[in-house]
DNA sequence: GCGCTGACGCGAT
DNA sequence: CATCGCGCCAGCG
């Protein structure tokens, strides 16, 4: 094994995580274990919410993630939170009171299709 | 090392 | 449903 410094490690894992996010496709919806788990880290919500706070690409579709019931995980009405609605409704998603009705969510996508598919 | 904090999760109430 | 409590994991002072 090579041994591999805190920090290219944190890199690495932040990686992963956003590699997952960017599979994401307009209209799929992920909670943030859920994407943590994808990433091959099965207790990691908090690093995926770590990664996504810390990423500056621009082009990252980070509004997709969302708290495993389904609501978004930023205070309502904070800019953060009308951001991420506005952006979830313009590729279709139907959100109410910030929140996204996982089971109604349309197309072959779930919460990560039930969680485990 | 210690305690607090957070874009979290889940079962219990 | 809405809340609470407690677990979990890193980062930071």
């Amino acid at each position: 094994m090579i041994p591999m410094s805190a920090e290219q490690r944190r890199a690495d894992d932040a990686r992963r995580i956003l590699e997952v996010v960017r599979a994401l496709a307009p209209g799929e919806v992920l909670g943030y274990g859920a994407v943590a788990r994808r990433a091959g880290f099965p207790r990691g919500a908090r690093l995926a919410a770590r990664t996504l706070a810390a990423n500056a690409d621009p082009d990252l579709p980070w509004h997709r993630v969302l708290r495993a019931d389904g609501r978004i995980a930023f205070p309502k009405g904070s800019a953060m939170f009308r951001e991420q609605c506005r952006r979830l409704k313009a590729e279709g998603v139907d959100v109410r009171e910030g929140r996204v009705r996982i089971a109604a969510t349309p197309g072959p996508y779930a919460l990560d299709r039930a969680l485990w598919g």
